[in-house]
DNA sequence: ACCTGAACACCGTTCAAGT
DNA sequence: ACCTGAACACCGTTCAAGT
Protein backbone atom coordinates (compact mmCIF):
# COMPACT_ATOMS: atom_id res chain seq x y z
CA UNK A 1 0.00 0.00 0.00
CA UNK A 2 2.78 2.28 0.88
CA UNK A 3 1.00 5.41 2.62
CA UNK A 4 2.09 8.74 3.27
CA UNK A 5 1.65 10.59 6.54
CA UNK A 6 -0.65 12.80 4.50
CA UNK A 7 -2.85 10.03 3.14
CA UNK A 8 -3.69 8.63 6.41
CA UNK A 9 -5.15 12.06 7.43
CA UNK A 10 -6.77 12.02 4.36
CA UNK A 11 -8.72 8.78 5.00
CA UNK A 12 -9.01 9.58 8.44
CA UNK A 13 -11.02 12.64 6.94
CA UNK A 14 -12.97 10.14 5.36
CA UNK A 15 -13.62 8.28 8.01
CA UNK A 16 -14.44 10.82 10.20
CA UNK A 17 -17.08 12.39 8.39
CA UNK A 18 -18.45 9.07 6.88
CA UNK A 19 -18.85 7.33 10.48
CA UNK A 20 -18.38 10.11 13.22
CA UNK A 21 -15.84 10.37 15.61
CA UNK A 22 -16.84 6.61 17.82
CA UNK A 23 -15.83 5.07 14.59
CA UNK A 24 -12.73 6.37 13.98
CA UNK A 25 -10.37 4.25 15.05
CA UNK A 26 -6.66 2.97 14.59
CA UNK A 27 -8.30 -0.50 13.50
CA UNK A 28 -10.83 0.72 11.25
CA UNK A 29 -8.69 3.32 9.51
CA UNK A 30 -6.34 0.85 8.90
CA UNK A 31 -8.86 -1.45 7.48
CA UNK A 32 -9.97 1.14 5.02
CA UNK A 33 -6.19 1.96 3.82
CA UNK A 34 -6.32 -1.93 3.25
CA UNK A 35 -2.93 -1.73 6.02
CA UNK A 36 -2.40 -3.98 9.29
CA UNK A 37 -3.31 -1.78 12.82
CA UNK A 38 0.16 -1.54 13.60
CA UNK A 39 1.14 0.07 10.57
CA UNK A 40 -0.38 3.24 11.64
CA UNK A 41 2.24 3.52 14.38
CA UNK A 42 5.28 4.06 11.56
CA UNK A 43 3.24 7.37 10.82
CA UNK A 44 2.25 8.74 14.76
CA UNK A 45 3.47 7.47 17.70
CA UNK A 46 0.05 7.37 19.13
CA UNK A 47 -3.82 7.81 18.43
CA UNK A 48 -3.50 11.05 20.25
CA UNK A 49 -1.05 12.29 17.73
CA UNK A 50 -3.24 11.11 14.82
CA UNK A 51 -5.89 13.09 16.06
CA UNK A 52 -4.20 16.27 16.49
CA UNK A 53 -2.68 16.21 12.68
CA UNK A 54 -6.35 15.29 11.47
CA UNK A 55 -8.13 18.25 13.66
CA UNK A 56 -5.23 20.53 12.25
CA UNK A 57 -5.93 19.67 8.87
CA UNK A 58 -9.78 20.51 9.54
CA UNK A 59 -8.84 23.73 10.82
CA UNK A 60 -6.34 24.20 7.71
CA UNK A 61 -9.29 23.50 5.38
CA UNK A 62 -10.95 26.23 6.83
CA UNK A 63 -8.52 28.89 6.69
CA UNK A 64 -10.09 32.08 4.70
CA UNK A 65 -7.79 35.40 3.52
CA UNK A 66 -7.71 38.14 4.27
CA UNK A 67 -8.65 39.21 7.54
CA UNK A 68 -10.44 42.33 8.67
CA UNK A 69 -8.56 45.03 9.81
CA UNK A 70 -10.88 46.67 12.12
CA UNK A 71 -9.55 44.24 15.80
CA UNK A 72 -13.22 43.30 16.58
CA UNK A 73 -14.31 42.75 13.11
CA UNK A 74 -10.90 40.68 13.06
CA UNK A 75 -11.87 38.96 16.28
CA UNK A 76 -15.27 38.11 14.33
CA UNK A 77 -13.81 36.70 11.25
CA UNK A 78 -11.66 34.31 13.20
CA UNK A 79 -14.49 33.54 14.94
CA UNK A 80 -16.82 32.73 12.22
CA UNK A 81 -13.93 30.67 10.34
CA UNK A 82 -13.41 28.51 13.40
CA UNK A 83 -16.96 27.76 13.71
CA UNK A 84 -17.53 26.96 10.03
CA UNK A 85 -14.11 24.63 9.81
CA UNK A 86 -15.09 22.92 12.45
CA UNK A 87 -18.73 22.54 11.22
CA UNK A 88 -17.71 21.52 7.72
CA UNK A 89 -17.28 17.61 8.68
CA UNK A 90 -19.08 15.46 10.98
CA UNK A 91 -17.86 15.63 14.91
CA UNK A 92 -15.39 18.53 13.34
CA UNK A 93 -16.17 20.36 16.74
CA UNK A 94 -15.94 17.66 19.18
CA UNK A 95 -12.47 16.65 17.40
CA UNK A 96 -11.01 19.78 17.29
CA UNK A 97 -12.26 21.19 21.41
CA UNK A 98 -11.33 17.20 22.07
CA UNK A 99 -7.34 17.36 20.85
CA UNK A 100 -7.57 20.80 22.28
CA UNK A 101 -8.30 19.75 25.59
CA UNK A 102 -5.37 17.49 25.71
CA UNK A 103 -2.81 20.30 25.02
CA UNK A 104 -2.35 19.42 21.31
CA UNK A 105 -3.04 21.19 18.16
CA UNK A 106 -2.30 24.05 16.58
CA UNK A 107 -1.92 27.06 18.42
CA UNK A 108 -3.26 29.48 15.21
CA UNK A 109 -6.48 30.28 16.53
CA UNK A 110 -5.59 31.53 19.78
CA UNK A 111 -2.27 33.62 18.38
CA UNK A 112 -4.35 35.01 15.87
CA UNK A 113 -6.83 36.16 18.55
CA UNK A 114 -5.21 37.36 20.84
CA UNK A 115 -2.95 39.41 18.23
CA UNK A 116 -6.60 41.17 17.65
CA UNK A 117 -7.02 41.66 20.81
CA UNK A 118 -3.49 43.09 21.67
CA UNK A 119 -4.17 45.85 18.07
CA UNK A 120 -7.78 46.52 20.10
CA UNK A 121 -5.52 48.02 22.72
CA UNK A 122 -6.30 45.49 25.12
CA UNK A 123 -4.17 45.49 28.36
CA UNK A 124 -1.60 42.90 27.52
CA UNK A 125 -2.25 41.27 31.12
CA UNK A 126 -6.00 40.63 29.88
CA UNK A 127 -5.04 39.81 26.47
CA UNK A 128 -4.66 36.08 27.56
CA UNK A 129 -7.48 35.37 29.27
CA UNK A 130 -9.86 37.09 27.06
CA UNK A 131 -8.71 35.13 24.36
CA UNK A 132 -9.42 32.00 26.19
CA UNK A 133 -12.80 33.24 26.69
CA UNK A 134 -13.06 33.86 23.14
CA UNK A 135 -12.11 30.12 22.36
CA UNK A 136 -14.29 28.44 25.31
CA UNK A 137 -17.30 30.02 23.54
CA UNK A 138 -16.51 29.59 19.97
CA UNK A 139 -15.91 25.87 20.82
CA UNK A 140 -18.17 25.22 23.56
CA UNK A 141 -20.97 26.76 21.00
CA UNK A 142 -19.64 24.71 18.36
CA UNK A 143 -19.91 21.45 19.72
CA UNK A 144 -23.26 22.14 20.92
CA UNK A 145 -24.68 23.17 17.92
CA UNK A 146 -23.31 20.19 15.73
CA UNK A 147 -24.20 17.42 18.36
CA UNK A 148 -27.99 19.52 18.01
CA UNK A 149 -28.17 19.75 14.23
CA UNK A 150 -26.88 15.39 13.87
CA UNK A 151 -29.56 14.50 16.50
CA UNK A 152 -31.89 16.23 14.98
CA UNK A 153 -30.75 14.72 11.45
CA UNK A 154 -30.24 10.82 13.14
CA UNK A 155 -34.21 11.21 13.36
CA UNK A 156 -34.13 12.19 17.46
CA UNK A 157 -36.27 14.73 19.09
CA UNK A 158 -34.43 18.60 18.76
CA UNK A 159 -35.41 20.99 21.25
CA UNK A 160 -36.48 24.32 20.40
CA UNK A 161 -34.54 25.11 17.06
CA UNK A 162 -31.89 27.40 17.28
CA UNK A 163 -32.00 30.57 14.86
CA UNK A 164 -29.02 30.79 12.08
CA UNK A 165 -27.82 34.01 14.29
CA UNK A 166 -27.41 32.55 17.32
CA UNK A 167 -23.47 32.30 17.21
CA UNK A 168 -23.27 35.29 16.12
CA UNK A 169 -25.32 37.13 19.58
CA UNK A 170 -23.54 35.26 21.77
CA UNK A 171 -19.85 36.16 19.92
CA UNK A 172 -21.53 39.65 20.75
CA UNK A 173 -22.07 38.81 24.17
CA UNK A 174 -18.28 38.02 24.41
CA UNK A 175 -16.67 40.92 22.27
CA UNK A 176 -18.99 43.52 24.00
CA UNK A 177 -17.90 42.28 27.37
CA UNK A 178 -14.21 43.06 26.13
CA UNK A 179 -14.91 46.19 24.51
CA UNK A 180 -15.92 47.16 28.47
CA UNK A 181 -12.36 46.73 29.66
CA UNK A 182 -10.93 48.37 26.29
CA UNK A 183 -12.99 51.22 27.57
CA UNK A 184 -12.24 51.05 31.22
CA UNK A 185 -8.22 51.24 30.49
CA UNK A 186 -9.20 54.32 27.88
CA UNK A 187 -10.94 55.78 30.60
CA UNK A 188 -7.37 54.99 33.06
CA UNK B 1 -23.25 -7.87 47.24
CA UNK B 2 -26.42 -6.32 47.17
CA UNK B 3 -25.72 -2.97 46.26
CA UNK B 4 -28.48 -0.17 45.70
CA UNK B 5 -28.09 1.99 43.28
CA UNK B 6 -26.71 5.40 45.12
CA UNK B 7 -23.93 2.55 46.49
CA UNK B 8 -22.92 2.23 42.87
CA UNK B 9 -23.06 5.81 42.74
CA UNK B 10 -20.81 6.49 45.39
CA UNK B 11 -18.48 3.97 44.22
CA UNK B 12 -18.31 5.49 40.92
CA UNK B 13 -17.28 8.96 42.43
CA UNK B 14 -14.68 7.08 44.39
CA UNK B 15 -13.02 5.51 41.31
CA UNK B 16 -13.16 8.41 39.34
CA UNK B 17 -11.52 10.84 42.22
CA UNK B 18 -8.60 8.67 42.67
CA UNK B 19 -7.81 6.86 39.11
CA UNK B 20 -9.69 9.39 36.61
CA UNK B 21 -12.33 9.23 34.02
CA UNK B 22 -10.06 7.25 31.85
CA UNK B 23 -10.26 4.42 34.64
CA UNK B 24 -13.90 5.00 34.89
CA UNK B 25 -14.71 2.04 33.35
CA UNK B 26 -18.37 -0.57 33.80
CA UNK B 27 -15.20 -3.42 34.35
CA UNK B 28 -13.06 -1.39 37.00
CA UNK B 29 -16.20 0.00 38.74
CA UNK B 30 -17.74 -3.50 38.62
CA UNK B 31 -14.61 -5.05 40.60
CA UNK B 32 -14.52 -2.11 42.89
CA UNK B 33 -17.93 -3.13 44.24
CA UNK B 34 -17.08 -7.34 43.89
CA UNK B 35 -19.62 -7.67 41.53
CA UNK B 36 -19.75 -9.10 37.46
CA UNK B 37 -19.76 -6.26 34.89
CA UNK B 38 -23.07 -7.44 34.36
CA UNK B 39 -24.61 -6.80 37.30
CA UNK B 40 -24.24 -2.66 36.20
CA UNK B 41 -26.68 -3.09 33.85
CA UNK B 42 -28.88 -4.08 36.28
CA UNK B 43 -28.82 -0.29 37.91
CA UNK B 44 -28.30 1.37 34.61
CA UNK B 45 -29.05 1.18 30.92
CA UNK B 46 -25.72 2.08 29.60
CA UNK B 47 -22.27 3.80 31.01
CA UNK B 48 -24.07 6.85 29.57
CA UNK B 49 -27.17 6.80 31.97
CA UNK B 50 -24.26 5.70 34.77
CA UNK B 51 -22.03 8.61 33.86
CA UNK B 52 -24.94 11.15 33.85
CA UNK B 53 -26.09 10.23 37.52
CA UNK B 54 -22.30 10.83 38.86
CA UNK B 55 -22.05 14.12 36.97
CA UNK B 56 -25.50 14.76 38.92
CA UNK B 57 -24.07 14.20 42.20
CA UNK B 58 -20.87 16.30 41.67
CA UNK B 59 -23.20 19.01 41.17
CA UNK B 60 -25.45 17.97 44.07
CA UNK B 61 -22.70 17.85 46.31
CA UNK B 62 -21.39 20.95 45.23
CA UNK B 63 -24.61 22.92 45.68
CA UNK B 64 -24.28 26.20 48.11
CA UNK B 65 -27.67 27.80 49.71
CA UNK B 66 -28.79 30.71 49.74
CA UNK B 67 -28.69 32.65 46.49
CA UNK B 68 -27.24 36.76 46.00
CA UNK B 69 -30.95 38.71 45.45
CA UNK B 70 -29.38 40.66 42.81
CA UNK B 71 -29.20 39.32 39.37
CA UNK B 72 -25.51 40.09 38.85
CA UNK B 73 -24.46 38.54 42.09
CA UNK B 74 -26.39 35.63 41.52
CA UNK B 75 -24.70 34.67 38.10
CA UNK B 76 -21.38 35.39 39.51
CA UNK B 77 -22.52 32.85 42.58
CA UNK B 78 -23.80 30.20 40.10
CA UNK B 79 -20.94 30.16 37.70
CA UNK B 80 -18.21 29.96 40.68
CA UNK B 81 -20.67 27.26 42.51
CA UNK B 82 -19.99 25.22 39.19
CA UNK B 83 -16.72 25.59 38.95
CA UNK B 84 -15.88 24.72 42.14
CA UNK B 85 -18.42 21.68 42.12
CA UNK B 86 -16.31 20.32 39.14
CA UNK B 87 -12.96 21.31 40.37
CA UNK B 88 -13.29 18.94 43.74
CA UNK B 89 -13.15 15.70 42.05
CA UNK B 90 -10.39 15.00 39.79
CA UNK B 91 -11.73 15.03 35.76
CA UNK B 92 -15.04 16.38 37.62
CA UNK B 93 -14.61 18.80 34.64
CA UNK B 94 -14.65 16.57 32.00
CA UNK B 95 -16.92 14.40 33.00
CA UNK B 96 -19.83 16.93 33.54
CA UNK B 97 -19.12 18.54 30.27
CA UNK B 98 -18.99 15.40 28.24
CA UNK B 99 -22.47 14.04 30.14
CA UNK B 100 -24.05 17.90 29.34
CA UNK B 101 -22.41 16.89 25.16
CA UNK B 102 -24.34 13.68 24.60
CA UNK B 103 -27.66 15.73 26.03
CA UNK B 104 -27.40 14.27 29.40
CA UNK B 105 -27.26 15.80 32.99
CA UNK B 106 -29.64 17.54 35.03
CA UNK B 107 -30.61 21.33 33.87
CA UNK B 108 -30.58 23.22 36.86
CA UNK B 109 -27.64 25.12 36.12
CA UNK B 110 -28.78 26.38 32.76
CA UNK B 111 -32.39 27.15 34.98
CA UNK B 112 -30.95 28.78 37.86
CA UNK B 113 -28.90 30.76 35.16
CA UNK B 114 -31.72 31.60 32.80
CA UNK B 115 -33.71 32.81 35.93
CA UNK B 116 -31.17 35.23 37.13
CA UNK B 117 -31.11 36.85 33.48
CA UNK B 118 -34.59 37.02 33.13
CA UNK B 119 -34.91 39.15 36.65
CA UNK B 120 -31.57 41.03 34.96
CA UNK B 121 -34.79 42.46 33.05
CA UNK B 122 -33.07 41.00 29.66
CA UNK B 123 -34.71 40.60 27.00
CA UNK B 124 -37.25 36.95 26.98
CA UNK B 125 -35.45 36.21 23.56
CA UNK B 126 -32.01 36.61 24.61
CA UNK B 127 -32.00 34.90 27.63
CA UNK B 128 -31.38 31.13 25.93
CA UNK B 129 -28.25 32.47 23.94
CA UNK B 130 -27.32 34.42 26.94
CA UNK B 131 -27.27 31.24 29.72
CA UNK B 132 -25.50 29.16 27.00
CA UNK B 133 -22.89 31.74 26.52
CA UNK B 134 -22.46 31.87 30.18
CA UNK B 135 -22.83 27.85 30.45
CA UNK B 136 -19.50 27.45 28.01
CA UNK B 137 -17.77 30.09 29.65
CA UNK B 138 -18.03 28.42 32.60
CA UNK B 139 -17.34 24.61 31.25
CA UNK B 140 -14.42 25.47 28.76
CA UNK B 141 -12.84 27.30 31.60
CA UNK B 142 -13.40 24.64 33.92
CA UNK B 143 -12.01 21.70 31.83
CA UNK B 144 -9.18 23.78 30.78
CA UNK B 145 -8.15 24.72 34.29
CA UNK B 146 -8.23 21.11 35.04
CA UNK B 147 -6.57 19.76 32.59
CA UNK B 148 -3.56 22.37 33.43
CA UNK B 149 -3.79 21.35 36.64
CA UNK B 150 -3.47 18.32 36.92
CA UNK B 151 -1.16 18.21 34.51
CA UNK B 152 1.05 20.01 36.33
CA UNK B 153 0.68 17.53 39.13
CA UNK B 154 1.79 15.04 36.98
CA UNK B 155 4.85 16.40 36.94
CA UNK B 156 4.78 17.89 32.86
CA UNK B 157 5.63 21.38 32.21
CA UNK B 158 2.81 23.50 32.59
CA UNK B 159 2.31 26.58 30.41
CA UNK B 160 2.20 29.94 32.13
CA UNK B 161 0.98 29.44 35.45
CA UNK B 162 -2.45 31.43 35.52
CA UNK B 163 -3.47 33.80 38.38
CA UNK B 164 -6.38 32.68 40.94
CA UNK B 165 -8.69 35.40 39.96
CA UNK B 166 -8.34 34.14 36.00
CA UNK B 167 -12.05 32.83 36.28
CA UNK B 168 -13.64 35.48 37.72
CA UNK B 169 -12.16 38.10 34.80
CA UNK B 170 -13.29 36.01 31.94
CA UNK B 171 -16.73 35.45 33.65
CA UNK B 172 -17.20 39.60 34.22
CA UNK B 173 -16.05 39.74 30.28
CA UNK B 174 -19.47 37.79 29.89
CA UNK B 175 -21.02 39.31 32.41
CA UNK B 176 -20.22 42.84 30.71
CA UNK B 177 -21.53 41.65 27.77
CA UNK B 178 -24.84 40.60 29.35
CA UNK B 179 -24.97 43.88 30.90
CA UNK B 180 -24.31 45.69 27.55
CA UNK B 181 -28.03 44.04 25.98
CA UNK B 182 -29.64 44.66 29.00
CA UNK B 183 -28.27 48.62 28.88
CA UNK B 184 -29.14 48.76 24.90
CA UNK B 185 -32.92 47.02 25.72
CA UNK B 186 -33.86 49.72 28.58
CA UNK B 187 -32.57 52.64 26.03
CA UNK B 188 -35.77 51.01 23.78
C1' DA C 1 -34.41 -7.21 43.19
C1' DC C 2 -29.87 -8.19 42.35
C1' DC C 3 -26.45 -11.04 40.64
C1' DT C 4 -23.41 -14.90 37.92
C1' DG C 5 -21.12 -16.94 33.90
C1' DA C 6 -20.14 -16.92 29.51
C1' DA C 7 -19.96 -15.01 25.39
C1' DC C 8 -19.71 -11.35 21.35
C1' DA C 9 -17.64 -7.88 19.02
C1' DC C 10 -14.67 -4.82 19.61
C1' DC C 11 -10.41 -1.44 21.38
C1' DG C 12 -5.00 0.81 21.49
C1' DT C 13 -0.40 -0.57 21.54
C1' DT C 14 4.04 -3.30 21.23
C1' DC C 15 7.46 -5.81 18.95
C1' DA C 16 10.17 -8.89 16.27
C1' DA C 17 10.51 -9.66 11.64
C1' DG C 18 10.07 -8.88 6.65
C1' DT C 19 10.93 -5.94 1.94
C1' DA D 1 10.65 3.72 4.80
C1' DC D 2 6.72 1.14 5.31
C1' DC D 3 4.51 -2.91 6.48
C1' DT D 4 3.04 -7.93 8.49
C1' DG D 5 1.69 -11.23 12.10
C1' DA D 6 0.86 -12.19 16.40
C1' DA D 7 0.16 -11.15 20.78
C1' DC D 8 -1.19 -8.42 25.31
C1' DA D 9 -4.25 -6.25 28.09
C1' DC D 10 -8.09 -4.35 27.90
C1' DC D 11 -13.29 -2.38 26.55
C1' DG D 12 -19.14 -2.06 26.65
C1' DT D 13 -23.00 -4.90 26.26
C1' DT D 14 -26.24 -9.00 26.02
C1' DC D 15 -28.56 -12.83 27.80
C1' DA D 16 -30.00 -17.02 29.90
C1' DA D 17 -29.93 -18.53 34.36
C1' DG D 18 -29.63 -18.44 39.38
C1' DT D 19 -31.31 -16.71 44.46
Amino acid sequence: MRNHRADVVERALDVLDRYGLADLTMRRLATELGVQPSALYHHFPNKQALLAAVADEVLRRGHRDPRPAAWDDRVVAIGAELRDAMLAYRDGAELVATVRSFGLGAATPYDELASALADGDLDAGLVPTATRTLLHYVFGHAVDEQTHLQAGSAGAIDDAPRAESDFHVGLAIVLDGIRALVRNREAH
